[in-house]
DNA sequence: TATTGTTATACTCTATAACTATA
DNA sequence: TATAGTTATAGAGTATAACAATA
């Protein structure tokens, strides 16, 4: 049994900071960072309950986009080690979602495609995401809404964030 | 040498996605992870180069905000096991950065200070979290990011995340 | 000889549990 | 007997390196 934090969280004495400069940022940066994991945690929350880790869930993307491609393609997008996706596709295929196929043309590639159980899935997932995205904005009404996902595009866009390519793999990001 | 994504990345054949509702989600509730891996990533980069990792600096506001409470306090405050702050603040009493003394009262607590260097380091750390949060909304004029902080302020409280906690200690979130 | 995928190994991080000292 | 902190151990996750099959 682990602690239960939030219950006895002293109201942050803050007038005994010692320093006006090291009491910390209480800037967007950092709301960023928090809610940003508490989005991910919450995410993981829910796909985990269809048995898949955030991991497994890109991959299966990645797969249902572009079907038929290597392992290694997929491990050069994500940025891990082409043996990592050993172990994820490893893991997808004992639960029958996704289907190595030895290619004709190249005898060494595996040729990877979901298997219909795995359209089914995903589509569980984007329900999940769905109701994960309502719920994480339930404070915002959809005007606000809005007004949120075109600043965070902006940012994603000047960061030269990859459009569909998710955290969690960080070789380096 | 690791592998350059975002070089050749195909532009996202959606035309060939299986069924327009496995495509993935492109909403706020993705942006908000993705860019807070990012961001996370970034911080850690600059607090590295001052030899902390993201967790140290945690620590290390904590104990400057609240000088002389007991490692439990912290840990639970953290929502992290006991012994594990054993390892963080040993790593921190290594570099002089805080310090360990017995308290007078309950000679089993150890009241945690910061030293003369734990707070010079600190407000360098003030200063890289400046930097970044600038880098960061380089995308956003000032208008645009006080717009933007007001709306995760939001969304954090509405989430009951608590104000100065800091994500990459989960135990639970 | 180079490349795809796999296996074997090692390393890092963190939690669990046993232990010491105080109370 | 209970609590603060420490130490020892074990487990999960991931990278590195050696290897087999194919080109």
């Amino acid at each position: 049994m682990a602690y239960d934090r939030r219950v006895d969280t002293p109201p942050q004495p803050l007038t005994t900071g010692p320093d006006p400069a090291t009491t910390g940022p209480r800037g967007a940066a950092f709301l960023l960072a928090q809610i940003g994991a508490h989005a991910a945690a919450r995410f993981a929350e829910r796909v985990g309950q269809l048995g898949l880790a955030p991991a497994d869930v890109g991959l299966l993307r990645m797969i249902a986009t572009q079907p038929g491609r290597s392992q290694r393609a997929l491990a050069e997008d994500l940025g891990v080690v082409p043996s990592r996706v050993v172990t994820l596709i490893d893991n997808l295929e004992g639960k029958d979602l996704v289907e190595r196929r030895r290619s004709a043309a190249d005898r060494r590639n595996h040729e990877l495609h979901l298997t219909a159980e795995g359209t089914r899935t995903l589509g569980a997932v984007s329900r999940a995401a769905a109701a994960h995205e309502d719920a994480l904005l339930a404070a915002l009404d959809p005007e606000q809404r809005t007004h949120l996902s075109g600043l965070l595009a902006r940012i994603a866009t000047e960061q030269g964030l990859t459009p569909g390519v998710h955290p969690g793999y960080r070789n380096r990001d």
